[in-house]
DNA sequence: CTGGTACTCATAGCTTACTG
DNA sequence: CAGTAAGCTATGAGTACCAG
């Protein structure tokens, strides 16, 4: 399992790998055959390269619920997604892109950001598109949030829970709030996270900000301790609240070093429905109604088009995310078991010009779902 | 109008048999 | 033996309907 031609000693994080992390970490090394000094600052599985703790497990260890989940150090468990990615996953896929220090990397489903912080954490800069308004602000918060060097008080909130908690704030417009400033949108951030508490867990309001404000102080107090201690530079992300397809025709040909993404399945999840108490906090019920039909793929029962609608899109989508990656690049297109849904997309990566370099299956690991899989296709421009 | 119930419909499903 | 196709269960959310 170990790399040939690595010299150096490791130690494997604690817990058995899965097949598919096993072969991922052979595939990942690849990079660090000319370039070992890095392992210890990249790799997603190792806790110790010659002696060394790796970032990715002293990052692992600023978490800050009572769940043992593994993705959610840092600020990747602020937010409850469905459907987000495995962070120690994404790490690895980046790596296995083998990109330059100051590459770019596109996800054109962000959604609650997981490939952005991910980048972020290993010093490339990236863009985030969807057209889900709570996913976008999830994602500018969450990668924000590892360049804040305050902590976050009562005081230094610019808008408070007061600010928030007031029927005029309905009457404005999304697309404008999303350009307000980062207090602003963190501020807006907490309260609507505060809303999902008091419904899902029957708190008060009052309770869930300060419990939810400690957890927010508790992570950026380990982290900011941490990067006065180890050397590494933070890469910088973009986030748009657009249709994909609309904002990739704003791109040059060849400009982006790697895009790692995984597309809505066809009519499985109604993701408006899914933040319901956030959207309409900030929609009304004609907005609502856009919102759930403009994004694709998004579950509407007894729509007749939308298998057209879905796959006109995304083949329309494939092209040009084809047309913007750099020659010999990677798109790394994670799918689903679902339907004929792998075969289709498969033939439209090939009919774009797309060379499939390798595709490996993920088990994904759920008591409720068990023999559930994942495919992470490789294809290369 | 309200609350309860039966019915409908689809499932980031489930199992098995078959095929190359 | 791995991948696939077809027929399967069981869960849960939406909806129509009715009684009060």
């Amino acid at each position: 399992m170990i790399h040939d031609k690595l010299k150096y000693n490791f130690e494997i994080i604690p817990g058995e790998l899965t097949a598919f992390e096993k072969k991922l970490l052979k595939l990942e090394q690849i990079r660090y055959i000319e370039n070992p000094k890095r392992f210890y600052r990249e790799s997603a599985y190792l806790k110790r390269v010659d002696g060394k703790i790796s970032y990715y497990y002293l990052f692992s260890q600023i978490k800050s619920n009572n769940f043992n989940r593994g993705s959610d150090y840092l600020t990747h468990g602020l937010d409850f997604y469905r459907g987000s990615f495995h962070a120690q996953m994404v790490r690895g896929l980046i790596n296995y892109c083998n990109l330059k220090d100051t590459s770019i990397i596109l996800d054109p489903f962000c959604g609650s950001g997981t490939t952005l912080v991910e980048a972020t954490l290993l010093g490339f800069d990236s863009i985030g598109i969807d057209i889900n308004p709570i996913a976008c602000l999830n994602s500018i918060i969450k990668t924000k949030l590892l360049k804040y060097n305050d902590a976050i008080s009562r005081r230094t909130l610019e808008y408070d829970l007061t600010y928030f908690n007031n029927e005029d704030f309905a009457n404005q417009k999304y697309k404008v709030i999303l350009k307000k400033d980062f207090e602003y949108l963190l501020g807006l951030f907490i309260y609507t996270r505060i809303l999902s508490m008091e419904k899902r867990l029957n708190m008060k309001k009052e309770t869930a900000y300060k419990i939810f404000l400690d957890k927010l102080n508790f992570i950026l107090k380990k982290y900011n301790f941490l990067k006065k201690k180890i050397e590494f530079n933070e890469g910088e992300s973009k986030i748009l609240f657009n249709d994909n397809l609309t904002q990739i025709k704003n791109y040059p040909n060849s400009s982006i070093d790697a895009i790692i993404t995984s597309p809505p399945y066809l009519n499985l999840i109604d993701y408006i429905e899914e933040d319901i108490t956030k959207i309409k906090y900030l929609f009304n019920k004609r907005e609502i109604q856009q919102l759930k039909t403009q994004s694709i793929g998004n579950r509407i029962l007894n729509n007749q088009n939308s298998h057209i609608d879905y796959w006109n899109k995304m083949i329309k989508l494939i092209t040009e995310l084809y047309r913007v990656l750099k020659k010999n690049k990677f798109l790394v297109f994670i799918i689903g078991n679902y339907g004929n849904m792998r075969s289709k997309y498969l033939s439209h990566f090939e009919s774009s010009g797309f060379n499939i370099e390798r595709i490996l299956k993920r088990k994904i690991v759920n008591l409720k779902k068990k023999d559930n899989v994942e495919y992470v296709f490789f294809l290369k421009k």
